[in-house]
DNA sequence: TAGAGCCTGGACAACGTTGTCAGAAGCGGA
DNA sequence: TCCGCTTCTGACAACGTTGTCCAGGCTCTA
C-alpha cells in the first residue's frame, strides 16, 4: 500500500482509495524523488539500470503523474477551452472536431461547453475555464460584451473568437463572409428572375444574422428592388414561428416567389413548409445541410466551411501561444454557393 | 503590480504576465491569506467590512482562483472526460450534449476527445484524462481491451461505457438494444413480403455492428429464411465500398428486394444508390437521419435515442461518484422503429 | 597515483490553494 | 476590573510535482 494512503484517508475521508505518488515510487525503487521525475519525463541523466527499477515500480504501483501538481509548478496546462452554442447542432460538430485536431497536434486537450446562446452562461463557462488555467479559449460568442475577459487577456490567456466577433474588446476573430454569402445567394435568385424575395433569419442581435440580413438588403438594393417589410422575418427561432413566418410571406398581398433562409435550422423548417405547397417556390439556404442533394428539388445553399473556421481559429490561437505576437486580426473566410435545384426554380405566376 | 510577478518572470521567462494570487490580494486588502480564501469560497466568519475590502482588492487586481492548486489540495477536479469516436458525427452531437448537461447539473466541466476509432488513441486519451485527475470517464470504446484502466478504476475514477461494452474489465455499460432493433427492422421488411433481404454493416469487431448483424440473422431465422452470403456485406466503411456492396447485392443472381443498413453513414450512401435505380427497393436504416421524412419515399429507420444514452451514462457516472456503490450494471435502452415509407415498399418482381 | 572533470542521484524549495489550530479582539457578566 | 466566552483572523503545513544546486563516485589523463 502506498505510503501516503493512511494520512490522506484520515484527512479527507476519501473512500476512493489513493493514488501512489512519485514519493511512493521512489521509495519502492529505492531511489530519490527527483530521479523518478526524471524517468517519468524522459529527462537525461539516469542509468539504464536505475531507469528499469523505476519503471518496474511505476508499473507495480500503477502510478500516473498528477497533472494538477505539474500544472501548478509549470504554469501551462496544455489544454484549451471551446465555448460554442450547442454541441448537438450539426454545424458545430465539424468545427469542434477541427479545433480538437489542431489542439491534438499541439499536444493539448480540449475542454468544451455549450452556452445555449445565453450570454451569462457563456461568461460563467469562460471564467470557469480560466480558473482551470486553460492556455487559450476559442469562443463562439453568445453575448456582445466581452470586457469581462480583460483581466484574462492581460494575464496571457490566448483568445480567438469564431463565427461572430468579440464585443467591446480587441481580439482575434475568424468569420465567414456572411454578408457576401447572403448577397450572392439573393443575387442568384434575382438572376433567375425573382423580384419578390423573402428572408427568414435569427434575431439581429446575433451578428451572423444581422450580417446575412444586410447581405440580403445589399443584393436587393443593387438590383434596384425595394424591399417590403412583410418579406422579412427576424428572430423566428423555433420551428412554429418560422413556419408561420414562411406561410405569411407566401400568402400575403404581394407573396414572395423565393426565400433566403438564414441558417440550417430555418432552412429545414422552410423545406417542410414548401413541401406541402402545390406551387414551387425557390429556396436558397444559408449553411449546408446533409442530404440536401437527395431532396426534390435539391437544396441550393450558401455553404460555410465549418471545419475551416475551427481550424483557422485554433491555429491562430496556438500562434498566439507560440509567442508570435501580432495585432488582433479579423479573418474572413469565403462562402460557397452550391446549386442543386431549389435556387434555380423560376418565379411562379 | 502583483508581488509574485518579478520572481516568476525571472524563473520561467513567462512573457504572458502573471496572475495575482491570494497572497497578492491579501497584501492589498491588508488581511491574512486565509481570510481571502474564506471570502473567495463564501465561507462564514468574515465581517462584512473585511469582506468588502477583500472584494475590492480582488476586483482591482483581476484575481481569479487557480483551480489547479485547488484541485491539488482538495482531490476532486469537478470535471469528467468523454471519449467518443468522432465529434463531427451527427450521432454523437446529441449524446455529447446530454453528457454535458448532466455534468453541468453536477457543477462539472466536460473534457472530450475523439478516438477516431483507433484503440491506441482511445487509450492515450483516457490516460491523459486520468493524469488530469478527471473525476470520471464516459467512454465510447474503440478498442476491445480495457485492462489498461484497472489501476484507474482501483484509484476511484468513475467509469461508464456507452454504445459498446467494455473489453476484459467489469464496468458499467449503457447500450442500445442493437440486436432487438435490427431484428425488428428486418421483421418489418419480412412482414411486408420481402424474403431476399440484404445487410450492409460495419466491421463485426465493432460490437454494435456484430449485434446488428446478429439481429438480422435472428429475424431471418425466425422467419425460416436461409441467408445467402452474397446478401451480407461487413466492414464496408467508406462510401465507395458501401456503394459497390449495395450494387452487387442488387444485381447478383438472386438480387435482394430490401436492405437493412447498419448505421447512419451507410444509410446515406445506400439512399444515393437507390435514388439512381429505376426499380424501388425497400430500405430500413439503423440510426435516424435528419430530413429522413422529406425524402421520396421517407426513410424508415430503427432509431436510437442518442441523448438518452448520454444522459443515462452520465447519471450513472455521477451516482458512482456520489458514493452509491453498486455492482457494475448493463443497461440496455430500447430502439424505436419509425415507419416513413421506404420500409413499406413491397418487393419488386 | 593524484587531480581534473563528468555523470548520476538526491535534498530542498517553490508553485497557489485549503485545513488545522491557536491567538486576538470584542463583549457581557460577576 | 477581570474572567470567560464568542467571533474573527492569520500562521503554518500539506497537496504532488519540477527546478536548482550540490555531493559523491566514477573515468580519464598526466
Amino acid at each position: 500500500m502506498p505510503e501516503t494512503t493512511r494520512r490522506a484517508d484520515r484527512l479527507t475521508g476519501n473512500r476512493y482509495g489513493n493514488r501512489p505518488t512519485m514519493k511512493d515510487v521512489a521509495a519502492r525503487a529505492g531511489v530519490g524523488l527527483k530521479t523518478v521525475s526524471r524517468v517519468v519525463n524522459g529527462e537525461p541523466g539516469v542509468t539504464p539500470d536505475t531507469e528499469r527499477r523505476v519503471q518496474e515500480a511505476i508499473e507495480a504501483l500503477g502510478f500516473r503523474r498528477n497533472d494538477s501538481a505539474r500544472v501548478l509548478r509549470k504554469g501551462r496546462t496544455a489544454s484549451i477551452g471551446l465555448i460554442l452554442e450547442d454541441l448537438a447542432d450539426p454545424f458545430y460538430g465539424p468545427l469542434s472536431r477541427a479545433v480538437e485536431e489542431v489542439a491534438r497536434a499541439h499536444g493539448a486537450l480540449l475542454i468544451n461547453g455549450s452556452s445555449a446562446e445565453d450570454p451569462d452562461r457563456e461568461q460563467e463557462l469562460a471564467l470557469a475555464l480560466c480558473a482551470r488555467r486553460v492556455d487559450g479559449l476559442v469562443i463562439i460568442p453568445a453575448g456582445d460584451d466581452h470586457r469581462y475577459l480583460e483581466p484574462e487577456l492581460r494575464a496571457g490567456v490566448a483568445t480567438v473568437f469564431v463565427d461572430r466577433p468579440a464585443g467591446k474588446i480587441d481580439a482575434d476573430v475568424v468569420l465567414s463572409d456572411n454578408h457576401g454569402g447572403a448577397r450572392d445567394g439573393v443575387a442568384h435568385l434575382i438572376a433567375h428572375g425573382h423580384r419578390r424575395i423573402g428572408f427568414i433569419g435569427d434575431m439581429p442581435r446575433i451578428h451572423t444574422a444581422a450580417e446575412r440580413l444586410r447581405g440580403y438588403r445589399t443584393a436587393m438594393e443593387d438590383a434596384g428592388i425595394p424591399v417590403e417589410d412583410a418579406w422579412m422575418s427576424l428572430g423566428a427561432t423555433n420551428p412554429e414561428r418560422v413556419r408561420r413566418a414562411a406561410e405569411e410571406m407566401l400568402s400575403g398581398p404581394s407573396p414572395v416567389t423565393a426565400i433566403l433562409t438564414g441558417n440550417n435550422r430555418v432552412t429545414v423548417t422552410v423545406i417542410r413548409v414548401l413541401a406541402e405547397r402545390p406551387r414551387p417556390v425557390a429556396l436558397v439556404g444559408f449553411d449546408d445541410i446533409e442530404l440536401a442533394d437527395l431532396l426534390q428539388p435539391g437544396v441550393t445553399v450558401v455553404a460555410q466551411d465549418a471545419a475551416a473556421l475551427g481550424r483557422t481559429a485554433a491555429e491562430r490561437l496556438f500562434r498566439q501561444l507560440d509567442g508570435t505576437f501580432a495585432a488582433p486580426e479579423r479573418i474572413e473566410l469565403p462562402t460557397r454557393l452550391i446549386t442543386r435545384g431549389s435556387g434555380e426554380v423560376p418565379p411562379a405566376g
